[in-house]
DNA sequence: GCTCAAACCGACCGGACAGTCGGTAGGTGA
DNA sequence: TCACCTACCGACTGTCCGGTCGGTTTGAGC
C-alpha cells in the first residue's frame, strides 16, 4: 500500500465510493425493489461481482449508503443546534442549510421514509435511529430551548418538530418548489407559516 | 341471473368484494411489493385461480382498490367542501371526518404517496388524479375561499392545502397519536397550527 | 521479474413469484 | 335431466434477479 502514510483514497475506496454515488443516483430516482444490483453496477462501472466485492449485499449497499449521508446530515445540522441566537434563528439556519443542499443529496431524505417498510428488523432500526438523529431530534432540541425560553407555546416538542419536518418536505415537493421561487421564500414561507400560521391577521380570541 | 332485477350482490360480486378487502388489510400493513397475489387469495379465501377470475393482474387489483376508496373519500369530504361556515369550521368538519374513519380507511390514504412510485404511466396518472380530487382539491377549494373572504393571509391555496395535508397526516403518526389522546385534541392541534402558528403569541412585528 | 493478495470479472444458480391453463363444481333456464 | 355458463381450482411455467464462485488481472513489495 503506497498509501498507507496518507488518506488519499486508495483504489479500492475510490471504487467503493463510486459505487455508493452510484447507487444513490438510482435510489433516489426509483425505489427499493426497482433498482437492481445489475443497474448500479453498470453505472458505477464495475461488474456485479465487483461491487459484491464491496457490499456485502444490495441491502448491506443501501444501509451504507444512508447511514454515511444521515452521519453528514447530523454533522451539518448540528452546527445550527450549537449555534446561538432566537428559536427561529436557528430553525431557519438548519432549514437554509438543508435546502442549500445539491438535489440529490436533500432527495436522499425522502427515501428514508419512502423505503423504510422495506427493511425488517435490526437494520430498520438502525435506519431509523439515524434519521431521527440527523433531523427530527436535532429540531426537537431547538424547539425545545423555544419553548422553554417562552418563544414557543408550551406543546410537544416531539410532535412540533415532526410537524416543522413536514412543512419542509412540502416545499420541496416539485409544484410548491416551482411557485416559491428562491430559497428565501421557501424559508420564509416555512417559518411563517410554524410560527405564525396562516390566519390572515393575529387572532387573539379565547379558545 | 336471478338478481338482474336487484342490486343484491351476485355470488361474483360478493368474493369480488371479499378479495378487495383482504387485499386492502395486506396493502395497508405492508408495501406493494411484500403484498403476494398468493397472500390475499388465502386470505379472501379464493385461490390464485379465482383471484384472477376477477382481476385482470395484481396491479389492476390495486388500482381498483385505492380508486373505490378514493371515491368514497372524495363524496365524504365534499359533504363539508358544500358546507357553509367559516374556513376553520369547514376544514374542522373535513378533518374530524377523516379522523373518525376507521383505521383501515384512514391509513389507505398513506398508501398513495407511499406506492405511487410503483407504477408508471396510466395507472400512476389514474391514482394520482383520483387522490388529487378527494383529498387536496378539496381542501383547497376551502382554502380558496378562506383566503377570498379575508379570513385566510394571501398566499398559494394548493401549498397551503398541501401543508394541511401533511400537518394532518403528522398527527395520525403513531407518537403522536398517542401523545395528543382524543380525536378533538387532534383536531385542535392541528388547526391552531395551522391557523394561528406554534409561536407564544400573537406578534404583530412586520415583516 | 517473480510472488502473493486484493480487486475485479461474468457466466451461472436457485428461489421467489406473477400469471396461465386445462380442468371441475354449482347453479340456472329450458 | 340435459345443456350451458360462470365461478372457481391449483399445479405448472417463464422470468426476473439477488447472490455465488472459479477464474483473471493488477500492482505493490522484494
Amino acid at each position: 500500500m503506497s498509501q498507507h502514510l496518507t488518506d488519499l483514497p486508495t483504489r479500492s475506496q475510490a471504487t467503493a465510493a463510486r459505487i455508493v454515488a452510484a447507487a444513490r443516483g438510482l435510489f433516489v430516482a426509483s425505489n427499493y425493489a426497482d433498482v437492481k444490483v445489475d443497474m448500479i453496477a453498470r453505472a458505477a462501472q464495475v461488474t456485479k461481482g465487483g461491487l459484491y466485492h464491496h457490499f456485502a449485499s444490495k441491502e448491506d449497499l443501501y444501509v451504507s449508503m444512508m447511514l454515511d449521508d444521515l452521519d453528514n446530515k447530523r454533522r451539518l445540522f448540528g452546527q445550527a443546534v450549537a449555534a446561538t441566537g432566537s428559536c427561529r434563528d436557528r430553525l431557519a439556519r438548519l432549514t437554509r442549510d438543508f435546502l442549500e443542499l445539491p438535489d440529490e443529496e436533500r432527495e436522499l431524505t425522502r427515501l428514508v421514509r419512502r423505503d423504510i417498510n422495506t427493511f425488517s428488523g435490526a437494520e430498520r432500526d438502525r435506519l431509523v435511529r439515524a434519521y431521527q438523529k440527523a433531523l427530527p431530534e436535532q429540531i426537537e432540541a431547538i424547539i425545545s430551548d423555544g419553548i422553554r425560553d417562552g418563544e414557543l407555546a408550551p406543546g410537544d416538542a416531539r410532535v412540533l418538530s415532526w410537524s416543522f419536518v413536514a412543512l419542509v418536505e412540502v416545499v420541496i415537493g416539485r409544484y410548491a418548489d416551482r411557485v416559491l421561487g428562491s430559497t428565501d421564500a421557501h424559508l420564509d414561507y416555512v417559518l411563517d407559516l410554524f410560527f405564525k400560521g396562516a390566519a390572515a391577521e393575529p387572532t387573539g380570541r379565547k379558545v
